[in-house]
DNA sequence: TTTCGCGCTAACAATATTGTTAAACATTAT
DNA sequence: ATAATGTTTAACAATATTGTTAGCGCGAAA
């Protein structure tokens, strides 16, 4: 899994140090939050420069949102794609990658919440890239999962509900963590293990739920 | 389900005016994107009037989050909690509420993983009024899943990872519908069957989870 | 060497946003 | 009726926040 994130702020260009100045900003504050003087700050620039580069607040938001699209839509097309595999070795894959993801990006599914579910006019740049993908995506995979109940081999399930299933058990356990893990006994404070731990429970829960 | 969502704005007091203002603007927009004059202005009031009734942005926020703990408190703790139930009657009874509670107030879990998780000053509150009952309600549930097991009635489970999934399935569908439901063909198109579609879908999830 | 363009700095400007205050007005108690 | 108390208004104040501009220095091209 590739992160573009940057540490070693030191022999970067001052666009690069905004750049990566306004990511954790952006990300940990969100677009009201965020404050391009702290940007720029946090960057060791001027405030002025940050206009220079990018002239709005908003312009930079662009900047970073868009690199976040790309990574949702390189996990979304390329985790739930792998044709031709069978369907439980499919399921265990995606669980996998999907949680390993998340566990690399855990603000991520909060920001994408936050920032475009609730701004309509930043859906498209990201629906646009993946309407004409989820409709196939979603017949294949129907397709398999009747091909497989017919044989016996699992029960008839729904192949939307199934998604719907699987990004939620991936999902919103890290993004609760704040509140959940005090109120369940510190469940989360080794993430590494905890991490290890849902990719297991997920997949078993899925597997039950496919058993006839 | 009760609600405190006031609708007729006009016998209202002034302050009863700018509190459902108030609800409305932070629901929608968050602490930081919400402005103090757009909720006087909302209100139908001066904007002196907040400060007068309030004196800052800040304690008028802490109304509104107060009010929102209540409503999660109750639901966390009247409806997990069903003393003396049948294991399989209790997780149909919690999962049935659990969503008809989130249909009813579907900008509350964004709101929360918003504006409490990210300010640990606020957790202490939320988490003050949970955290003795959480420990009892997760060692009743585990002694209760170990009996079924013992007895062969149901797979031995944890009672952790139970909640996790249980509240994962519950909530996450209805966070992320602006994204999901144009992907997923509009399935939630009809909130009201899609509602009760996910209630009997995450009761059989769960169900098959528990089977031996 | 001169000129030109680029990155940069410092100061300024404009507006948004929260918060304050003095005085007018209303309501109730004495 | 008068005083006291609470409510409302309009104007002001302070600061935060985004955005702009004139000019400096430096390296490359002429």
């Amino acid at each position: 899994m590739e992160t573009t994130t940057i540490t070693d702020t030191q022999n970067l260009t001052t666009e690069e140090k905004i750049l990566a100045a306004a990511e954790k900003e952006f990300m940990l504050k969100g677009y009201d939050g965020a404050r391009t003087t702290a940007i720029a700050e946090a960057a060791g620039v001027t405030h002025a420069m940050l206009h220079y580069y990018f002239r709005t607040k908003d312009n930079l938001f662009d900047r970073i949102i868009e690199s976040k699209i790309d990574m949702i839509r390189d996990i979304m097309l390329g985790s739930l794609d792998a044709p031709g595999m069978p369907l439980f070795d499919k399921i265990t894959l995606v669980i996998g990658r999907h949680i390993d993801f998340i566990a690399a990006n855990p603000g991520l599914p909060k920001f994408m919440i936050n920032e475009i579910f609730s701004r309509p006019d930043r859906m498209p740049k990201v629906l646009g890239q993946l309407r004409s993908h989820a409709p196939v995506m979603l017949e294949t995979l129907q397709d398999q999962i009747d091909d497989y109940a017919r044989r016996g081999l699992c029960r008839k399930v729904d192949a939307v509900m199934l998604i719907l299933d699987i990004v939620s058990l991936n999902i919103f356990p890290f993004m609760a963590a704040p509140m959940a893990n005090p109120l369940l006994g510190g469940i989360m404070d080794d993430m590494e293990s905890f991490t290890e731990a849902r990719k297991k429970e997920n997949i078993e829960t899925i597997m039950k739920k496919l058993q006839p």
